[in-house]
DNA sequence: TTGTAAGCGTTATCAG
DNA sequence: CTGATAACGCTTACAA
């Protein structure tokens, strides 16, 4: 068997059809004018060679290469997961292709990603983890890649914010746990103190101030099932027990539940109330049946992709604020 | 603001260092020789004008993007997105980038996301989800598409598969259940029917009747938590009741022990045993506590990559199956 | 509508 | 080690 070329060309086709590779690629572009009888052709000799569109040299033509780069860290976690679902799948049905790029939490492997982004001359990145610093950003878009921030707070020209009312939702949980009766209010949060997690944070303990609510504060590594045991642990422990707990994350209140019940026999909701946000799949299982706030997944990566899918000649700075949702579920008593 | 060019080239790099494409090319292609003189020249030009390799181009060249297409059903579920995340993660640490796509669970739209693939002219595509079609697959290898299909049963030449020892694993179970002083087994499963997960169900069936051993069997959607809420309704209000329950995935576990618990009041490993699959971070919540098997996620992906990287001319059909080990905990009695 | 020719940013080849 | 030159497969004026 003799090595054959790898790829077949336009130039292949053209030859098979008895036309020019221009009639080839006007066939292939929407929207370009070609006669029936080539185009039917073509696209006759196309099919029997297995021909498709080099799209590596269409995107160094165009300046334009369809790929759209995403930048996650955690991805085998619930909610990024998702993200990334709803991420991949809208940029598909809008005629564009994800690249995934899996970072660790740290800010400098941003900085790499969004190279190895500009290397492929990607159309846009999405940046889910961590904060690209201002000089990185700025050399995105003097490369023309358009950058999509989710939850993060920097806020830089020629780009899209997306981000979350996290200070209200936390102010719907104090509210939430006052109508319980709650007295002794606490909050759980990682270490890392992304954005996001630190205006939940901020914004429960205003809410909490502003009815003279005190609350207890811990923080722990990531914002894992893990964590949440281990803080349970040291909250359930202290003088005054708390009897209202928030917890930044769903993932973090799994753990949480689990140990307040298994290892402190405590009843959800009557001797403890639980709060969660994001509103994972496991947070509607009956094991957990947790009142949260749902995280407009949907609706993050609508707004990304539509901003996208605009003009690029756009240069504004826009920012977006979505609302999360309150889900009233069993770990709260009332609702 | 004047538009100017959107992407600096080599050509502008050569321009500012004073020396010509090729050297530059040179400086940025690992073991060409370029003496440490005009490298210097080259670097800090390259680094004022924030200039990045172009892989489009690079790849139109050599015949070689570095792209590697991940295709994928439900994303959003635990075992895929981990295995997902160990997947990039070694692609990255091999110098490769991964695209993602995302399928619904049919083979058609499979053979779609393979044409994409082709388009990016990808080196290699790794098919997580579906099965695609012979043509498709020799469509796939005519175009220098390598091909690693995880969980597959189709053989194909110059294709990698991996599969794990499902039988093997269904086999321990029954052996696990008998030395619990299991009876009455039962196993659920989803009606998709996905090659390994028919296997798991096979050899159940198959080590059972060599035991003389009775085996229920219930199918249900996908393998999903609401699939396992539904079949533990079915299988629990049989005349005879099952003490023993092989879930063919740790999410039909979870779903069946949170119903088999709350609506029949069972207690778990005492009144009924159950076995699940895949080693999810959730069968190791204190809730669950699943006796399961554990997906050699990292092995799965460790041998992809490992097979991507060696010769590309080697056409040999090529099989690997991979042992998954038992996970003791205490959703069987014993142990 | 069609074909010809130029050019996108690379790398490989081949003299020097 | 270096630099000119020819590809790679495509799109897009431009001319027919």
């Amino acid at each position: 068997m003799t090595i054959q070329k790898a790829f077949v060309s336009a130039q292949d086709v053209a030859a098979r059809a008895g036309v020019s590779r221009s009639a080839v690629s006007r066939t292939f572009t929407p929207g370009k004018s070609v006669s029936a009888e080539t185009r039917a052709k073509v696209l006759a000799a196309a099919d029997a060679l297995g021909y498709h569109v080099n799209h590596l040299a269409r995107g160094l033509m165009r300046n334009e290469s369809g790929i759209v780069c995403l930048i996650v860290s955690d991805l085998g976690t619930p909610y990024r997961s998702n993200l990334v679902n709803a991420l991949t799948q809208q940029l598909q049905d809008a005629g564009k292709i994800a690249m995934l790029i899996n970072t660790d939490r740290s800010d400098e492997s941003v900085g790499l990603a969004l190279r190895q982004a500009i290397r492929y001359r990607a159309d846009a990145s999405i940046v889910v983890s961590g904060m690209p610093d201002k000089s990185i950003v700025k050399l995105c878009l003097r490369n023309g890649l358009r950058l999509v921030l989710i939850n993060r707070d920097d806020e830089h020209d020629g780009t899209l914010r997306i981000n979350l009312d996290d200070a209200k939702a936390a102010e719907n949980a104090v509210t939430a746990f006052a109508r319980a009766g709650c007295k002794h209010l606490a909050l759980i949060n990682s270490t890392a103190g992304t954005p996001s997690l630190m205006a939940r944070e901020a914004g429960f303990i205003a809410a909490a101030a502003a009815r003279d609510l005190p609350v207890m504060v811990e923080h722990h590594g990531h914002t894992s099932y893990a964590s949440g045991r281990l803080m349970a642990q040291r909250l359930l422990t202290r003088p005054t027990r708390p009897d209202g707990v928030f917890c930044v994350t769903d993932l973090l209140a799994c753990g949480f539940m689990d140990t307040a019940r298994r290892e402190f026999h405590l009843d959800i909701p009557k001797d403890l109330c639980v709060i969660g946000f994001d509103d994972i799949e496991q947070a509607s299982w009956i094991s957990y049946n947790i009142t949260t706030f749902a995280q407009p997944i949907d609706g993050i990566a609508a707004n990304a992709v539509a901003w996208l899918r605009g003009d690029a000649e756009q240069t504004e700075r826009t920012s977006l604020r979505l609302h999360a949702d309150m889900v009233w579920r069993g770990s709260v008593r009332g609702g």
